[in-house]
DNA sequence: GGCGGAGTTGCTCATGGCGCAACGATAAGC
DNA sequence: GCTTATCGTTGCGCCATGAGCAACTCCGCC
């Protein structure tokens, strides 16, 4: 990277070639190395190699005629990742700042992958010790508020495959009984909440209410979390109310009114 | 770029970085440069300047929180590019192969593109004299054979729009005059096929019939272009029926089953 | 068979990519 | 208010990586 005179910033230009790559292809549905490397500007094997690596991590692949190139399926996969969680991490942000604001502790919201729970949004309370980022990191279903109820609203297979297998202890608290974890889920349905006291670590307790999507299913969990000698068991019910009015306003915004 | 004693062929490292970018935030949904750069294995600056050209080009895009990047909205348009386009390229290949093969003359398929026709495949048979590759090309509405098709089945507005623009003239055969080229189209909808003799360009002859999808509505035109010595005009009619199964192979491959 | 053009590979060099360090902004703690 | 730590951002200079050239192989056409 050279100095540059000009006000733009320099781009890193490999890269940018290899975008360029992306959108010729976009254009022009399929090509093939050397006009590539005339639209681009660049000698054929430098496209050559540009599209090598774009090809290796699925960006782009050859059409059946080789050597001509269109883009990848790895493109839609990105894509698909992030359409559906976009909406979701923008429609649930203003209420989470929101409910951050009011009791200070760390709002998260959290969808189901595989069976794991997935933190997508986090913000950040007055009082919040902010000692994990959550977002991106998967956390255990059965020992985390959110993770309870996107359990209790999971489909059946997920739920008697979670049920199925050993539940991992994490603490003292850890509810390890698949029964009580049953009954457990089925308080959370008829209540519209769920909540964890010090089950996944030490010192840490959460409520969460579901985010539910247009068509009335359960996309989301929406949860608050904070020291145990904060948020304590007996004010439970009583943040419930605050995070299920929360959640049920990511729901509206979802298209979702009940 | 170093000569490598791996087996594996060198990737061009600054763009592998940039890629396994995207995949980091399609994974952690938003993430910081530092994260990104932890997580990457490269300094901070460097994982700032990759960001820099990725959120330039619209791959990436920083969250409401300064400094949280995602996913931008330019991959969902690459994605978009390709999911329509991908399946008409892919479903049209062997017709178009087997229509070649048994008149030896170019096949081209063809989509509207605003007021432009843009080619997406093309198949050359035994005779070809491959004077061009359309592929990614845009050619007129009313001069080629495709274009008309494509125009006889558009929307009220494209059609009236390019109708009462003047119609520019590529050789002495180009239908200039708005009446008759209306009175043209009525006529292909009627016949199901389209045709261009010398209309485009001098030599060069055609004929195209239109490609449905599931729903019945017109997506594609599926050509076929020769010399006008071998195309001749009064073999139109029984090339338009050649030209009109392959393309309702396509249709019933894209779903619609008349 | 010869020619031309495509994709692919090896070589070499210089410049562009990258790490380091510094800076400014911000937040948290005392 | 001051200090500290961390973040994002910028400037600098080095060197290894990106890129252009040339050669090779393959394929199609005349």
């Amino acid at each position: 990277m050279s100095n540059s005179a000009e006000s733009a910033p320099a781009l890193v230009q490999s890269v940018d070639r290899a975008l360029s790559i992306l959108e010729i292809l976009a254009r022009r549905r399929e090509a093939g190395v050397t006009d590539i490397g005339k639209e681009l500007g660049v000698h054929k094997s430098t496209a050559f190699r540009l599209l090598a690596v774009l090809e290796t991590r699925g960006f782009v692949e050859q059409a059946e005629e080789r050597g001509t190139y269109r883009l990848g399926f790895g493109i839609v996969r990105l894509a698909g990742a992030i359409t559906a969680q976009l909406d979701l991490t923008r429609q649930s942000r203003p209420a989470c700042e929101r409910l951050a604001a009011e009791l200070g502790e760390t709002v998260n919201v959290a969808i189901l992958d595989g069976h794991r729970a997935v933190n997508v949004t986090q913000v950040l309370g007055a009082a919040s010790v902010a000692s994990h980022n959550w977002v991106g990191k998967q956390t255990p279903l059965h020992a985390t508020s959110s993770g309870k109820v996107l359990l209790a609203y999971a489909s059946h297979g997920v739920r008697e495959s979670v049920l199925g297998h050993a539940l991992e202890r994490f603490t003292e608290s850890t509810v390890t009984d698949a029964g009580r974890l049953e009954r457990e889920l089925e308080e959370i349905k008829k209540l519209g909440w769920g909540s964890t006291a010090e089950e996944y670590e030490l010192g840490l307790n959460a409520v969460a209410a579901p985010i539910r999507a247009a068509d009335g299913s359960v996309v989301a969990a929406l949860s608050i979390s904070g020291p145990a000698y904060r948020l304590a068991s007996d004010s439970f019910p009583e943040v419930a109310e605050r995070v299920i009015a929360a959640a049920d306003e990511v729901s509206a915004r979802m298209g979702f009114f009940g």
